[in-house]
DNA sequence: AGCCTTCAATAACCCATGTTGCCGAAATTT
DNA sequence: AAATTTCGGCAACATGGGTTATTGAAGGCT
């Protein structure tokens, strides 16, 4: 299977690189603090998110292998957001400092980080739509249909299953809803034949029915 | 005052522009249509949105002189969100070709664009904070207090006030809200003495206090 | 194996926000 | 300035989703 580390496709001249695994459940950066380093997803889910004074948190996205930890932090040394990972992590780090020369060098990669951040900004204006604009079962329906995208993109889904290891706490903090909705949508997803959960697997069962229930409003 | 023509700052060898105009509630932009131009505001208001099957439309963002028509134009030729013209809007017209190629040729244009591009991602990102988890009232508390910051950061606000052209549909189609809603608060807003608005002008009354009620969840 | 923690399902109740409809004021067009 | 359209305020009512609490299952740890 791919690594990932390669994303940037840095070429011959590769940068030095360092590999690190995070637990689940551990703060990959905490928001505010200046790092040095630029992480690539290997293996595992992570998530960014923003945590409120009164403790909620919101999502801003996930993150799966292939992902950068936010192409921001290539140029940034501080985001106003955190990355946690969510399930047991492996990483290609990479040092900010080299990475930016070798963006001087060479516009092929300059290229392909601008089209990471174009993704990551799309992404965002859908969760928008999202959010602003669609009722529970279609933010839900929606967050599962593009998360299988992604993975298909990247050659982590067979057919219509796939690695599915969010907490239906962490699907509430992404679309705005608590967990006992998200409790009510998804069982309700199940009794329709809609989807299949068990063991972190998620199958789609009724894909055109789905995809109904995403557009609706 | 400042024309906003020059916000990337591309120096002596500067690029031909045309500037055009448009009238209020115009299509600047058509989502999917191939542009071979990038804009620059340099007077008005505009938004960038996604218009749902059902009617509905969701504002993605909204943007005032200084602002580029979404970086993601200068890289791609087409979007899947239009922008419209909110007031009377006189825009600066770029070739995108001349554009990229000054990009590879100054690397300080680079910077000013990404720099450009991380601003309009935090933008998106905060939007996502206040629709997934704020009422109504902290959302167009904050949707007030982002658009008094980036008008003041232009010169565009005069103390605790500026220029407000927004309807209240505009409002509610961009933070997720009915506009009977808006109309509720808005007026809860006035009647606490929080904010003054006349003839499409915003004047802040108590900022403390509307920060609070930002921070509310 | 046993203990403890996390996770999910479910029910009863509540509240913020949406829906519909109406009216008058303000803005825009003619 | 008359006609028309847009805009905002308001009230009555409906509902999607939040809140709280309880229970059992699943998963980790010793």
């Amino acid at each position: 299977m791919a690594s990932f580390c390669g994303v940037l496709d840095l070429g011959q001249s590769a940068l030095r690189q360092v590999h690190q695994t995070y637990r689940a459940r551990r703060i990959v950066y905490r928001a505010g603090d200046e790092t040095e380093d630029i992480d690539v997803i290997c293996d595992g889910w992570a998530a960014s998110s923003v945590r409120l004074s009164d403790g909620r948190q919101q999502i801003l996205s996930f993150l799966i292998p292939g992902d950068l930890v936010s192409v921001a932090t290539v140029f940034e040394k501080s985001q106003f957001y955190s990355v946690q990972s969510l399930t047991d992590l492996r990483c290609c780090k990479f040092s900010r400092a080299e990475l930016q020369k070798k963006l001087t060098e060479n516009p092929k990669v300059f290229e392909r980080l601008v089209a990471c951040g174009m993704a990551e900004k799309q992404l965002a204006d859908q969760t928008i739509v999202s959010l602003g604009r669609r009722n529970a079962a279609a933010r839900i329906a929606r967050l599962i249909l593009s998360l299988m995208e992604r993975l298909k993109a990247r050659g982590l889904a067979h057919g219509q299953s796939f690695d599915f290891p969010l907490r239906q706490q962490q699907i509430g903090d992404a679309m705005g809803l608590t967990t006992v909705h998200v409790s009510r949508v998804i069982n309700m997803f199940r009794k329709e034949g809609l989807i299949e959960i068990a063991q972190r697997q998620m199958k789609i069962l009724n894909l055109s029915e789905l995809r109904r229930v995403a557009d609706e409003r």
